[in-house]
Order: structure tokens, then C-alpha cells, then sequence
DNA sequence: TATTGTATACTTGTCATACAAGTTAAAAAT
DNA sequence: ATTTTTAACTTGTATGACAAGTATACAATA
């Protein structure tokens, strides 16, 4: 057992930290000044400035040249920091297909049953675009991902939407670096087109039930599709 | 519209993060040292360990003091950082328990088609020590997270376990910090203890749509009981 | 009086230097 | 060949200085 001495700068961190979370700073609450938590904490300035760099980066605080650091509200969807890196390896992309899966699985049952007017005209807006990139050929991985975050918008869920994006575009990503470059064109393109026109039929006449089914099969398909393909290359 | 200089520290952090992307520099690697840094960007060290120091923070990179910072391995469940905070009102822990709800109804489902003996040894310990803590009259709250925890490890989906945990620790915390603090003590507690319990036997007899409802019916049970409380308190 | 400049003190952002603490690797001693 | 020592390097912290931007009280003006 080796023990490690901790950096002062993370000791300060952690005391800001539970400073706020005991509620002895709140939201909207200026913070300290650094040369006054140089003092109250006795140490320089330099550990003081990096906790709050990461304090800043996490955002929970802002800091502006000669006006200070106030403590930023945290919300809820706010709090999940986006994914941001993409080393993964083919093997990992059905996990993200998985969670996918589960996820919007979900997102689309709840799209039924609280989507406004204004969640279906962007659906139907995003679902043009689809329809577009198919005729001209193209690829329309962006239209497509496009397509499913309005539906995760239509959810009124923001927990839900947030952890959605991160999937989505880590997939995005991962699919881009991966060995099936082509998976977007797999299959019977038409088939995907006409699933996304059902999905979104079933959520714009709030069939909860046909929406979460549809939606399943959907991406149950492209999971298969990206399965069949990888067998393929490795044998 | 207003244009506000960006902070140098960030400029450089994010060189460092697209240098990262680019695979320039991959997981493994020992980074350029400090001075190298503020030599190849033309600024001062501050800055720099200010970039570094979120770098570190968000776990992409680990600096020892004398040995140097190493780019870490990203793993599909470690790029999800840890949700940090928890100034949650009560109305987000609706939000929470419905996110829950979604993806631990899908875990449920795949643990009762995956899970291998060792999975339903600990499954089984840790629903007895949520029994325990019944007979004790305790609050169990760590328990409960632990049996839910147990499950979504049996689905063998690292990134939907990453996700779940985040949920439940955000669940807990927000709970702690509530209003409400007697949730864990609402209701008949034997309901809950047996709900555990179906579900547990759901799992082990691999019955996955089974699985699959009795956590949607637990999980719902739970948003009800919280709703019901929600609505005595701003009565 | 109300508004506009202005001076001033304060705060964050960056730079430079110095040293302590820890690591690494080569040189030296055994 | 193995161990010890030394030297060079790297991160962590301290200190002082200045630039850049902000906030506020105060004076000048309409």
C-alpha cells in the first residue's frame, strides 16, 4: 500500500466543493476573491487558481476577468459533461448500440405521450432532411442522428435527451473511425426510411405502445446490420 | 453580441484535447513535459497546469509529481465522467427516477439473459443485505443501490452499468439533499422487499420479459410514492 | 435632478523566477 | 553483474509583478 501525497490544489477543490455543497455557497453567490482564499486556506495562489480552473471547466463556476467567480446553478442536464473522446474499438460499437437501443427505446414511448406541436413539426422537419440525403444518394448519418434527437427532445426529458446525445454522437464518431466505414449504407435503405416514417406516425398519434415497439425493431435492425457486417470482416 | 477573449489556459487545452483526437498522442504516451508545453505553444506555465489540471481532473491524463503526465486510456465506460454535484430540486428527482426507470427496465432485461452464476452470487448477497437492513429497521438506501447496481453489472453492458450508476449515485445524493428525506421509509417497505425479491427470481430463471416489467412495476411504484409525498408537502 | 465621465480600488489572467519534492537514468562503486 | 550514488529532469508550490477588465464611489455636466 503506497501512500500518495495529495496535491494542495485538489485539497482546495475539495473544499470548495463541500463549501458549496453544505449549501455555505449557493447559486448565483459570488465566490471568494483568490487572494482571500489564498489566506483562508493558507496557500499561494497557484494551487488556488488551478481547483478553480477545474471548478470552471466542470461548470460550476465562471469566472470573468475583474469581476470574480459566481457559482453557477448547476441543472440537472447541465451536470453530465459530454462525452469527448472516441478511442473505440469496433467491438464496443454494439455496446453503444445496445445502450442506444434501451435508451431510445424508452425516449420514443415517452415522445408519444408528451410530444407538443411543436416537437412533430421539428420531427417531420428533420425527417424531410432524411428523406432528402436518401434521394440524393448520400450518406446522411447527420440528417439521421438529427432525426432521433428530436425525437429524445419530444421526451420533455432532459436527463434523457443528454445521456441520448452522448450515445448518439459517440456512436456517430466511433462508426467514422471504424472499420465499417459503410454502415450507413448497408441494408435496404428504404426499409430504414420507412421505419422512421412509422416511428414517427405512431408518436404523432400518441400510440405509446406501437412508438416504443417500432423503435425497438428499428434499431434492433441496425444493430443486426452492423453484426452481419463485422462477421464478415473477420472472417 | 458580445466578444469576449478566450482565456489562454483553454486555447491550450483544447490543442492538447484535438492533439489527443488526432491520435498525436495516444493512450499510454507520456505527454510533452511543462516546459516543452510552454515552449511549443509560446506562453507561460501557468496557463499550462491550469490546462493540464482539468485535463487530469476529467481523467484523461494523470500527472505524478517528477514522473510526468500519461495520456490514459479511454475506455468506453471511463470517457462518461462521474456526475459531481447534487443541487437537484425535487422536481428534477422526478426526471431522475423516470431516466432511471428507462434504463434499468432494460437492464433488468439483459441480466436475466446474461447473467453467469457469479453475477446471481452477488445479486443474492446483496438482496440479503437489503433484507438485513429491513429486519434492522434501517434505512437501507445503500443497499437498495447496491442490489439495483448488482443487476445492471449482470447486464454486461459497461456502458449502460456507467450510466445507471451515475443515475442512482445522482438519485441518492438528491435524495439526501431533499425535501423529502423519509422516501426510503414511504410506503409498505415489505412491497419493496419483495418486488426485489420476483425480481431477483425473474433474473435467475432467465425470464427477461418477466425481468423486464416486474422492475418497470418496482420503478414506477417508487415514482409514485415520491410524487404522492411531493404533492403533501407544497399542499 | 438625472446622466455622463472619471478616477480608483479591486479582481482575474498571464508572466517570470525560484525552490522543494519526486522520478529517471546514467555513471560509479562494489 | 549488481548495487549505490549522482545528476538531470519533471511536477508541485511559493512569490512577486504587471496587464486587462470590472465595479463603485465621486465629480462634472446638462
Amino acid at each position: 500500500m503506497k501512500i500518495e501525497r495529495k496535491k494542495v490544489s485538489m485539497q482546495v477543490m475539495d473544499h470548495l466543493k463541500t463549501m458549496i455543497k453544505e449549501k455555505k455557497l449557493q447559486p448565483g453567490d459570488k465566490m471568494p476573491s483568490e487572494s482571500q482564499l489564498t489566506e483562508m486556506f493558507g496557500v499561494s495562489r497557484t494551487p488556488v487558481r488551478e481547483a478553480l480552473s477545474v471548478l470552471e471547466a466542470s461548470g460550476l463556476i465562471a469566472s470573468k476577468q475583474g469581476g470574480g467567480s459566481v457559482i453557477q446553478a448547476a441543472s440537472l442536464s447541465n451536470v453530465m459533461e459530454e462525452i469527448q473522446f472516441d478511442f473505440v474499438d469496433p467491438h464496443d460499437i454494439l455496446t453503444l448500440l445496445e445502450t442506444r437501443l434501451i435508451i431510445e427505446t424508452g425516449a420514443a414511448q415517452l415522445a408519444a405521450e408528451r410530444r407538443t406541436s411543436g416537437d412533430l413539426a421539428i420531427m417531420r422537419k428533420t425527417f424531410e432532411k432524411v428523406q432528402e440525403s436518401y434521394i440524393a444518394n448520400e450518406i446522411g448519418h447527420q440528417e439521421d442522428i438529427a432525426f432521433h434527437k428530436a425525437i429524445a427532445t419530444a421526451a420533455h426529458n432532459p436527463l434523457l435527451l443528454k445521456t441520448m446525445e452522448n450515445m448518439s454522437d459517440l456512436y456517430a464518431k466511433s462508426v467514422k473511425f471504424s472499420l465499417v466505414k459503410n454502415i450507413g449504407q448497408l441494408g435496404k435503405r428504404e426499409q430504414v426510411l420507412d421505419e422512421h416514417e412509422r416511428i414517427f406516425m405512431a408518436i404523432e398519434q400518441g400510440d405509446a405502445k406501437q412508438a416504443q415497439q417500432l423503435m425497438h425493431l428499428h434499431l434492433t435492425n441496425a444493430k443486426q446490420k452492423f453484426e452481419t457486417e463485422l462477421k464478415k470482416i473477420s472472417s
